[in-house]
DNA sequence: AGCACGCCGACT
DNA sequence: GTCGGCGTGCTC
């Protein structure tokens, strides 16, 4: 008697098929077996959703098929792990397969049955074991974090200044796990890519390589099915990831850490866009696994979610080994501790087109001067934003998008960020041919030649010249090129560093002490209602870039220059205030109904017209009036999105909102098959955003 | 999303 | 006469 089984098989996520498909067993399958089951022309990876069943009747409209093999060798996923991909699914709005597929390693489906069973016999090379380092003496701090992550259950909100400890409370927490049970496991995510390595590095001296797996992106599929049996099965005891790895399998999951969990970096930008910082606080319930979220700037979220007391706020007040070390600089914050000072430039008393004020200018040649280093950012690579003649009115947009092209010296190119398209710069205006365009604005390129002609004369303690370095994605593009720049930095071998905002992240340059803002102002007026918060965290992060070794802390310094230097952001930032702003913005936010109070999803559509993609947007909140919820829910008019034209697609976007997360949820679930039914001439592809974290 | 089928223009 | 353009539709 064959059983029919239920299987999620990767179907797109605008398929009418978002649930699994039955399939037809000799055997009866349990839950969560992967499969490799027949699908249209193809052979497909799948994993069995329910409990096998012997056949019942049903419609007879469709012609079940048997399931072609079973990948025996591997475990089946387990029931948490099947709740969160439906929880995912279900909550972002795509197909059950497409999350659980994306969830697992690309080579699990590629490979045949034979070629795995290869890959699972071959013996993990035992990895040399270095003598495991002991950890330092604890501060009082992390000594209380650690005992109320040991006490309560949790989730838990690590508040924790830069340099106050975090990684090593990290650390010390699933050094603790693993005493009390040596099987079990633990989730560690970071942000970016960029930052696993020296985390990976870290987990690696204090627990033995044969412990430690990473899963980011950056793999390659061999690598990436290699830790993720090793999570699967068990053997790894830690899982080191991005935002992918919260769909790791991780049979005796314990504990999760999410650093920086304020990072946008979390919450996935194409697909399924989930947050995976939101899943994990659903997986460590779901897995009875304790949650940490580390950061200096929790996300707004976050710290509203600790007020009300859901999450448990944990606080590292001071950076470690210099608690209670007064700068003698006095008015800051009882937090301050032995933080840079923050000292605000006031641009409207600069000379017009002033780019280093005065001030700022002689602070770093101070610091050149003492043998000490310097970070200079500014957001926004290239030599300069646009390129303008100055007889006419061309300027050099990008012919397939709504943006200007960049400038890049370097390479004198005109460069588009958004699709790519380069060219070299024209001789002359391509429609008066005036041979004098010149460019507007500046970036970290032009930004690193006028300091070094500012700078030409001053000299290093011993006589020798400045050494001027620039970071960006376009100097970090080659493999490597980051790791020997950040090589060079820490060799002292760059007296002034010049970058875009990815030198203010997580890197330990211990002989900087003065970090400079150049022009972060455009983030105080943006339509965008997060980007103070953003703004804020980028400041105070890159604030605690500078004076982490303790006997330079005394003279580090954070400037900012700004056309506003009574704006609340930075009264804030110079108190090193962060409950202030929080406070303050969120006061705003309830006012306005956003989140965390309000709920908010956005539906994008892209289409060769900007009507067309307006239409179906109007279209689809047409036939959306009828819908459980709709009058819980608050739909806005569809609008271009900022940036309209992307090589050569039209977007657009609709704003949904509602005080109420689960209206919002059922509204959408209901809107799912109206969105799928409405046909669209000159439309390319729809998706449903919930929580967006830009609009 | 793949990967078909299906119906109209420039080629050996 | 066919190779192939990408529009429409289906996958248990």
């Amino acid at each position: 008697m064959p059983h029919r089984v239920a299987v999620v098989v990767p179907t797109p996520a605008h398929s009418s098929i978002a649930g699994p498909l039955s399939y037809l067993s000799e055997l009866p399958l349990v839950a969560g077996t992967l499969v490799r089951v027949p699908l249209g022309r193809r052979e497909v990876l799948g994993v069995v959703w329910d409990a096998s069943s012997t056949v019942e009747e049903r419609d007879a409209a469709v012609q079940e098929r048997p399931v072609t093999s079973c990948l025996d060798a591997v475990a089946p996923m387990s029931s948490p792990w099947r709740q969160l991909v439906t929880f995912s699914s279900n909550y972002y709005q795509r197909s059950l397969g497409e999350v659980a597929l994306a969830g697992l390693p690309p080579q699990l489906r590629d490979l045949t049955l034979e070629q795995l069973a290869r890959r699972l016999k071959r013996p993990a090379a035992a990895p040399r074991e270095l003598p495991k380092q002991r950890g330092p003496q604890l501060t009082g701090e992390q000594l209380e974090a650690l005992a109320q992550i040991e006490a309560a259950a949790g989730p838990f909100l690590l508040f924790g200044a830069t340099g106050s400890g975090k990684t090593e409370v990290y650390l010390r927490a699933v050094e603790r796990m693993l005493e009390r049970d040596a099987q079990s496991q633990a989730l560690v995510m970071v942000p970016e890519i960029n930052l696993t390595p020296q985390l990976q590095e870290r987990f690696i001296a204090r627990f033995g390589a044969g412990s430690v797996v990473a899963m980011n992106s950056g793999m390659t599929p061999a690598q990436r099915l290699k830790s993720w049996l090793a999570a699967h099965s068990g053997a790894a005891r830690i899982v080191l990831g991005t935002r992918m790895a919260v769909f790791a399998s991780l049979p005796r999951l314990r504990l999760i850490v999410v650093d920086e969990e304020h990072d946008p970096s979390y919450k996935q930008q194409e697909g399924a866009r989930y947050s995976a910082r939101d899943l994990a606080v659903l997986r460590g319930k779901l897995e009875q696994a304790k949650v940490v979220l580390g950061s200096a700037t929790p996300s707004l979220e976050s710290w509203q979610a600790s007020e009300k007391g859901r999450y448990r706020r944990l606080v590292m007040a001071s950076r470690v080994g210099q608690t209670g070390a007064c700068t003698g600089t006095g008015a800051r914050g009882s937090t301050a501790g032995a933080f840079p000072a923050v000292r605000l430039v006031d641009m409207n008393l600069q000379p017009k087109q002033t780019v280093f004020s005065p001030q700022l200018l002689a602070a770093i040649q101070q610091r050149i001067e003492r043998g000490e280093q310097s970070l200079i950012f500014l957001n926004r690579r290239g030599y300069a934003p646009v390129l303008a003649c100055t007889a006419c009115d061309w300027k050099s947009e990008c012919p397939h998008c709504t943006a200007f092209r960049v400038f890049h010296k370097i390479d004198r190119t005109l460069r588009c960020h958004h699709c790519g398209y380069t060219e070299r710069v024209p001789r002359a205006c391509p429609v008066c041919g005036n041979v004098d365009i010149a460019p507007v604005g500046r970036g970290t390129e032009q930004l690193e030649e006028q300091l070094a002609a500012l700078l030409a004369d001053v000299k290093l303690p011993d006589g020798q010249p400045v050494r001027i370095a620039r970071m960006d994605a376009d100097s970090t593009r080659l493999k490597g090129a980051l790791e020997q720049q950040l090589a060079r930095m820490h060799a002292g071998d760059v007296d002034v560093l010049v970058g875009t905002q990815m030198v203010t992240k997580g890197h330990d340059f211990r002989r900087i002490t003065l970090v400079a803002a150049l022009n972060p102002d455009a983030a105080l007026f943006s339509s965008d209602f997060r980007a103070p918060e953003r703004l804020f965290s980028l400041l105070l992060q890159a604030a605690g870039r500078a004076g982490r070794e303790q006997a330079r802390a005394g003279a580090s310094e954070m400037w900012v220059q700004t056309w506003h230097p009574h704006h609340p952001l930075f009264t804030a930032l110079q108190r090193y205030d962060y409950a202030g702003f929080a406070a303050q913005q969120l006061k705003e936010r309830e006012q306005a109904g956003m989140p965390p109070f309000g709920s908010q999803a956005l539906l994008r559509a892209e289409a060769r017209s900007q009507e067309a993609a307006q239409a179906f947007l109007r279209a689809a909140a047409a036939a959306a009036t009828d819908l459980e919820g709709a009058d819980r829910v608050t739909l806005y008019s569809a609008v271009p999105m900022t940036i309209q034209r992307v090589a050569n697609v039209e977007r657009a976007q609709l704003l949904v909102e509602s005080s109420s997360r689960s209206a919002l949820q059922r509204f959408l679930a209901g809107w799912q098959p109206v969105l799928q039914a409405t046909r669209e001439k000159g439309l390319i592809r729809w998706a449903v955003d919930v929580d967006p974290l830009a609009i």
